[in-house]
DNA sequence: GAATATACATACATTGATGCATGATTAAAC
DNA sequence: GTTTAATCATGCATCAATGTATGTATATTC
């Protein structure tokens, strides 16, 4: 069992991903050892520092081959929008719950940043990832509530950066709550009527000043 | 430096608390040893050993030793409201926050809950605690939005339930984030208002079926 | 004040994880 | 077809952390 071809190596190095993920993302990061994740993998340990240079390495790319959500979130905003802007933030957010709850892999990863991981310095690439991206989107999304200001559909009292951190603070504790506790209640059902519920008290007159 | 009076050894105990707290809040529990802890502290290994049975124990007190602020907001709603029930609903909420912005202890703590532990197992007092403390708090709130419904405040229409879990989910996601990046928004004032909004879009009819 | 228990320090034994160095075998390059 | 290089296994050296056992000096008890 050496020297496999190229498309082989390919297939191990996923399997060594794939293994990672579900141990990291089921008993910690810390509390998973290379050892771990080898044996899942059915190789050992050689593999792993053969495609990774350590255990961090192994994260990152761990991260990185997959499309987040906040990501998607990020280009579907993009890709532009001639609805309404409190329509679309609504719908992007939803979407948002929705690929959490309906994607195996997003949940694994969701799980890894928000409960099976310890934020600790600003080196450490998945801190890194989750707040550049939170924050790119943030900008996004506060573009969108201005343009509902401008459009008379929210009061030209509302703080539209206040707005979005409440929204998105809303979306990340519903994950973070559901993932605590997946049995608790239904995340995409219950979510979805809490973001309408902030949404709707965001237009009603004078309720931010 | 040796057999010291009683209350010299509950000093150096809460010594290794303290030492611990901050130590964990700020580099993580896993990333933290004992060692560090016996020195910050100014004692040895033996010290610890000798107050805690292991890391696990150690963090049991120091969790222990405070009163987070979902307890307390527990034992205020259950002192009595003769007021409005979402009054009392926002204003302990606003409460919440407000502790962990303004108590350094809390902050730590809450900062260790959400960002500096993995949440493996549930033999984990951290996340036993956690959610154990939660789920009550979540049926005491139930209560008053119940109460709220009844009292012709809120549409009969309204699921307390999903109302209760969006307004966690809110808060949860508040100090989330402002823990993750303190210097990004102001706590307490962005919180209040995206707490008003929310429960203003609980009030509106049709909100929520 | 003798006996005992307490509050730590010190030292050690053990574990397990990491990272690297090396080896074996074959795919790929020429 | 030879050479080279890639893919992984194996073995080792190291290190850090844990837990515990033991020592020691003093507070506490009687």
């Amino acid at each position: 069992m050496v020297r496999r071809t190229k498309e082989d190596a390919m297939e191990t190095r996923a399997k060594l991903l794939d293994a990672a993920e579900a141990l990291f993302s089921e008993n910690g990061v810390t509390q998973t050892s290379m050892m771990q994740v080898a044996e899942k993998a059915g190789v050992t340990r050689g593999a792993i520092y053969h495609h990774f240079e350590n255990k961090m390495n192994l994260i990152e790319s761990l991260m990185g081959r997959v499309k987040l959500p906040i990501d998607e979130m990020r280009e579907q905003i993009a890709e532009g929008c001639e609805f309404d802007p409190l329509v679309e933030i609504k719908e992007r957010s939803k979407e948002f719950i929705s690929r959490v709850q309906n994607d195996s892999q997003v949940r694994s990863l969701a799980s890894i940043l928000l409960h099976k991981c310890e934020y600790i310095d600003e080196v450490n690439p998945i801190k890194l990832r989750h707040v550049s991206g939170r924050n790119e989107c943030i900008c996004d999304i506060e573009k969108l509530f201005q343009s509902a200001v401008e459009k008379g559909d929210l009061s030209s009292t509302l703080n539209a950066r206040i707005a979005v951190i409440g929204l998105f603070s809303l979306v990340d504790g519903l994950i973070y709550n559901w993932l605590l506790a997946p049995e608790y209640f239904p995340l995409v059902e219950y979510g979805n009527q809490a973001i309408d519920s902030y949404i709707n008290g965001l237009t009603r007159e004078g309720s931010l000043f």
